[in-house]
DNA sequence: CAGTGAGCGAGCTTCCGCTTGACTT
């Protein structure tokens, strides 16, 4: 099967390379090697016979585990090995490299992914193969459609050693940092601790938020208005904008007396109705950062509850690539959702020409497209042989009803916006009322807005230099709110703002700032651990610049510098490491042994009798124990219980805990002596099999 | 998955970013 005009070019130049080898070993295939193995897959379904497509898998090549791999007396030369848990899937690769007549390096189109193209070429270069290494050529596509592909195919061209020599750097940058300061943070804080340019400026975010929460003084208002009704006898709420032409603040009840005394003495006239048509955009296609967002927004998800149902999404071939930080959409899925909007919907709900998105963060890569169903119809979901999980369900209702409103037709409000004056009464006061009625609902369509949601206030119908009657002045004391706590949706957004961290790592990090102990979840929001704010200020106060929020930006300039070839990766990772060397082999010298500080619970050691009990956060979270450590070594554990008797002994009670990773388990009071284990909650396991919907929300609530 | 803090001093912990299974006691 001949696949495009610009195949059977290649075909002949392939007849070149070959010669007449094509003819008599007719196993020999064009090989395609891609990242993901369900887009080797999709591919290997649209391509002829006469390609081979294969996944790496991710990277195939690493820095070790257990060693730094990166020479600090030799230049910073790092040792890329190939990655234990991908040997034999470099096997296959290399396997299928040997019945190839040309390779064509397809990983994704960003740094990581000409890091891995150069990977596999360095071991395809190592392995006795047919083709001539002149015959291993990098390709790039944005999309995964048969154009795209073609398009690619027509244009290779050689790994670009300076984008690779950009992913070094970032690698090696990364290494020093973790397995720098790590070690550090060992011998000066506690054993099994970790700090990475990603994860120590994450709780950074979260420790600082605290210390403006505790920092804040409220501050007193007054929310003055009144209930008035019109000539027509309708009634109408308008609210305090102006006081003698001065926006109104009213910061004590004096103050406030007084304007409600005069409010109430006052005449009230319709000074101006103003009407304007105002219209909204849909929002963009999601990214991962704002699909994680929108999953813990309206499901109450953690973003690697989330991630983990799109993965299947993804699989199952319903939606396109979950990881990505691009809101860019194939031109194919624009055309295909404009018709089906057309046909659905009718004609006024499809905008003259396509809505275009603009990149949302300056950092973004855009090596994918945003996140999208693959059949706009959502025949390949309602349409399968066995019915899709409810909760995938869910989130792929989210997806598809998000992208095809993102090409639909603005929603179009009439905004009225009522000023009226209060005269007589002593002082001149301004009370305003304004409200929208939507006119047209466009992409509203498919995401109706809730009454309770701002804008549906209905107003009567007036008119300027009517006269009102005052029913009654509304006041109420107020005090202004200290900033909200982060919690996932809200942290995730500020990291991609900051260009810190990217779609594959935004949950990992999240999970891994509470396996090292650093923050907690309370009631969906992070708050920082005593050890988290150790060693938070332990690194802050000693390395400064590495977790400035902008350290990140700047490295990025910095790469992108790499990658244009006009900066050599050893000098930049050299400007980088030389004062921050330096500056760890001083703290290791002659900083002190941090102190973590310990909640006091009021209560005498039960063991000495001298000593008073405190919180401390160990490696497993918090324990009880005597302030007189090491002298007395009084210890007393946290149970967190449920409420419910052990199934296996029926004699303790189930307690939820947590394992060295931070992973929930309940397991039985009476450990060891009986050692029933689960890492389900035990209550909610008849209800799963019974209802997987039900599943879902009981997992959610204990979450 | 059954602990924790300090310090004893054997051997180990740790990073970010790319991608899935292999694990489920």
């Amino acid at each position: 099967m001949v696949f495009g005009g610009s195949l059977s070019h290649h075909f002949v130049q392939r007849l070149d390379i070959a010669g007449t080898l094509l003819f008599t070993d007719s196993s020999l295939m064009h090989l395609i090697i891609v990242e993901s193995p369900t887009k080797a897959k999709t591919l290997n379904k649209f391509l002829g016979k006469e390609y081979d497509v294969i996944a790496t898998k991710g990277h195939i090549k690493d820095l070790p585990k257990s060693k730094l791999g990166v020479d600090l007396e030799n230049n910073f030369e790092p040792v890329f090995e190939v990655v234990p848990k991908q040997e034999s899937n470099v096997k296959s690769i290399v396997a299928a490299a040997k019945k190839a007549s040309d390779i064509y390096l397809a990983t994704d189109p960003d740094r990581e992914g000409e890091a891995i193209s150069a990977h596999v070429a360095e071991i395809l270069a190592d392995s006795k193969l047919k083709v001539d290494k002149k015959h291993i050529r990098r390709i790039v596509f944005h999309e995964i459609t048969k154009s795209a592909v073609e398009e690619a195919i027509a244009h290779p061209r050689d790994v670009d050693a300076h984008l690779v020599d950009a992913q070094t750097a970032r690698r090696v940058l990364d290494r020093l940092v973790g397995y720098k300061l790590s070690p550090l943070l060992w011998k000066k804080v506690r054993i099994g601790l970790s700090a990475g340019r990603v994860q120590s400026v994450t709780v950074r975010l979260i420790v600082e938020k605290e210390r403006e929460i505790e920092a804040f003084k409220p501050v007193e208002y007054w929310e003055i208005g009144a209930d008035v009704t019109t000539p027509e006898k309708k009634a109408l709420t308008i609210w305090l904008a102006k006081i003698n032409d001065k926006k109104a603040e009213v910061s004590n009840e004096k103050t406030a007396k007084e304007v409600i005394s005069h409010l109430e003495k006052s005449t009230y006239t319709i000074s101006e109705v103003k009407k304007r048509e105002v219209k909204k955009r849909p929002y963009a296609p999601f990214t991962t950062s704002t699909l994680t967002q929108a999953g813990a927004r309206m499901f109450g998800w953690s973003a690697k509850r989330t991630m983990s149902i799109a993965q299947k999404l993804y699989e199952e071939g319903v939606i396109t690539y979950h990881r990505t930080d691009s809101v860019n959409i194939a031109e194919q899925a624009v055309s295909a959702a404009r018709e089906f909007i057309e046909s659905k919907y009718g004609k006024e709900y499809v905008p003259q020409s396509p809505l275009v998105y603009k990149k949302q963060s300056k950092m973004a890569q855009e090596a994918h497209e945003a996140i999208r169903p693959t059949d706009m119809t959502m025949g390949n979901v309602t349409n399968r042989t066995s019915p899709i999980d409810p909760t995938e369900y869910k989130l792929y209702d989210l997806i598809w009803r998000r992208f095809i409103a993102c090409q639909m037709t603005d929603v179009v409000f009439d905004e009225t916006s009522i000023s009226v004056t209060a005269t007589n009464g002593g002082g001149e006061y301004l009370l305003r009322a304004s409200g929208q009625i939507m006119k047209f609902d466009g992409w509203r369509k498919l995401f109706p807005q809730k009454v309770s949601e701002e804008g549906v206030v209905l107003l009567p119908d007036v008119h300027e230099r009517e006269v009102l009657d005052l029913q009654k002045v509304l006041s109420e004391q107020k005090f202004t709110q200290p900033p909200a706590r982060f919690n996932e949706a809200s942290i995730i957004k500020t990291l991609e703002k900051l260009g810190i961290g990217r779609p594959s790592t935004y949950a990992p990090t999240i999970s891994t700032i509470q396996a090292r102990g650093y923050v907690e979840k309370d009631e969906g929001k992070f708050k920082p651990t005593s050890v988290g704010i150790a060693v938070n200020d332990f690194l802050v106060t000693n390395f400064a610049d590495v977790f400035e929020y902008s350290f990140t930006a700047s490295m990025e300039d910095n790469l992108d510098k790499v990658a244009g070839g006009t900066l050599d990766w050893h000098k930049e990772i050299k400007t980088f490491w030389t004062p921050v060397g330096k500056k760890l082999t001083d703290v290791e010298k002659n900083a002190e042994r941090v102190k973590i500080a310990v909640e006091k619970l009021g209560r005498e050691c039960p063991e000495c009798k001298e000593g008073e009990l405190v919180v401390r956060q160990g490696r497993f979270g918090k324990f009880i124990s005597c302030s007189r450590f090491p002298d007395c070594k009084y210890t007393e554990k946290i149970v967190n219980k449920i409420d419910m008797k052990c199934p296996k002994c029926e004699k303790g009670d189930i307690v939820m805990k947590k394992t060295k990773k931070g992973r929930k388990f309940f397991g039985c009071s009476t450990y060891p002596e009986c050692d029933y284990a689960n890492w389900k909650d035990p209550r909610k396991e008849t209800e799963e099999k019974a209802d997987p919907v039900e599943k879902d929300q009981a997992e959610e609530v204990s979450a």
